[in-house]
DNA sequence: ATAAAACACGAACGTTCGTGCTATTTAAAT
DNA sequence: ATTTAAATAGCACGAACGTTCGTGTTTTAT
């Protein structure tokens, strides 16, 4: 097999410490570059004109596009993870942590983390009709995302929080479905009010769901502005 | 005799009958393929190899690729409006014709006109950070479909049918949402169940608004393989 | 200090894309 | 049957893409 860059950076075992930190750069920037331009649109020319560097010397670290896009990927389910899945544990069982990741996701596509708004949103519709490594794993990333929203769901059914004879699984699917709405409003449309209808729907879905002994939700009409998440911040996105 | 109707016809169909004939015949796989595998996707090459004739032939047709991806979207509007929205004119209307709206949409998507699930859909997602008109056409043609849902709905709030207090504009944001949640669970997810479950939660969230005096809606769970249209009961003697 | 390993670069390759130019076929009008 | 314009094909182009390769430069290990 001709392979010979690829099969190297497999076989290696630990990366020394620039590489690791140039290819978490190229990583940061790709993740934002393929919100807005597709996990295709983002070129590896591009990519590198972007960060200042080669192509040849950018597309070394990864050995493929292909792997570029499963780095970018990955990458992308991280931030995810650390701005959203991960914080939202701290809050207690039931309804109040369902909000907690709600409200996050919320926010995260909001505020603009990504520039192109949520990623694995506009990933999902990029790959949904292709084959290959990439697609399964948008697949089982958007499986594992479903999975939590159900998870929470009945978890607050279990604490009574809402009602036992709802249908997590569609209710869940609801849940994804306005978050899909609201991406696609925003971007599509331009429409500014997209998110705090959003996150209104879903506050009145749940409402609708809530039992007596539920903790209160926050009012719709307040959550429509909100801070921003301080924490991830890209650097050289002030184009638009 | 000044305008018989041999002599216009003549006039009007100055342009031959043949190049016209192929480029029907050309748009028509240009939708089919550009569900599939996106408006960008779609390459001048590959339709004209997949129709059998060159790609400069069928380049001649159109003049820049720009001018072909905007027939393909004004053809795919085309056979939406044929197939969806004008049909469903002649429910009586209310809930019946927005039902009507609805349940033709499931069915094109369900029953596969276009291989890659609603083409506009797909297009929607893929031109929602690009520029041009193409993206502008596309969202024109959004506006104007939710347009028809908001009115659709306004309609039943006149005819008694949906309690008087919902927002038309938030309803209209959740069936559009869920529907393009349908398109993603079945295309990515490849959820056989996912259209299906489409329609138990529109049908739900329609009975949730619905007055006593509105006509019956089909049952959730007969719905799932269904003939259009045959379920739903309107009391043409109980109104008025 | 020096060898080895990791990293980055520039140039080039083979493809594929949209597109323009010119010749040829085709079918309607005379 | 001949003319004529539309319809299609053939061919070539420049740009952009992913990718490879040889080589230079930096960093790490000894």
């Amino acid at each position: 097999m001709p392979q010979t860059l690829r099969s190297r950076r497999k076989t290696v075992v630990s990366r020394r410490a620039r590489g690791l930190r140039t290819r978490t750069a190229i990583l940061r920037r790709a993740v934002d570059l393929a919100s807005a331009e597709g996990l295709e649109g983002l070129t590896v020319g591009r990519l590198a004109d972007d960060l200042g560097m080669s192509k040849s010397g950018l597309f070394a670290h990864f050995g493929s596009k292909e792997e570029l896009q499963l780095a970018t990927v990955e990458t992308a389910r991280q931030i995810f993870i650390d701005q959203i899945t991960r914080p939202a544990l701290s809050a207690p069982r039931g309804m109040p942590r369902l909000w907690s990741i709600i409200d996050r996701w919320l926010a995260y596509i909001e505020e603009g983390i990504f520039k192109g708004g949520c990623f694995f949103t506009a990933a999902s519709f990029e790959f949904d009709s292709r084959r290959g490594p990439v697609r399964d794993r948008i697949v089982a990333i958007m499986r594992e995302w479903i999975a939590v929203l159900v998870r929470a769901l009945e978890q607050a059914q279990k604490e009574g929080h809402i009602a036992t004879n709802i249908d997590a699984t569609h209710l869940a699917f609801e849940i994804q479905s306005i978050a899909i709405g609201g991406h696609w409003a925003s971007q599509l449309l331009d429409d500014p009010e997209s998110y705090s209808r959003s996150r209104a729907v879903m506050l009145d879905r749940l409402q609708s769901v809530a039992t007596s002994r539920c903790p209160s939700l926050p009012s719709a009409t307040i959550s429509a502005r909100r801070k921003p998440l301080k924490t991830f911040v890209h650097p050289a996105s002030s184009n638009r």
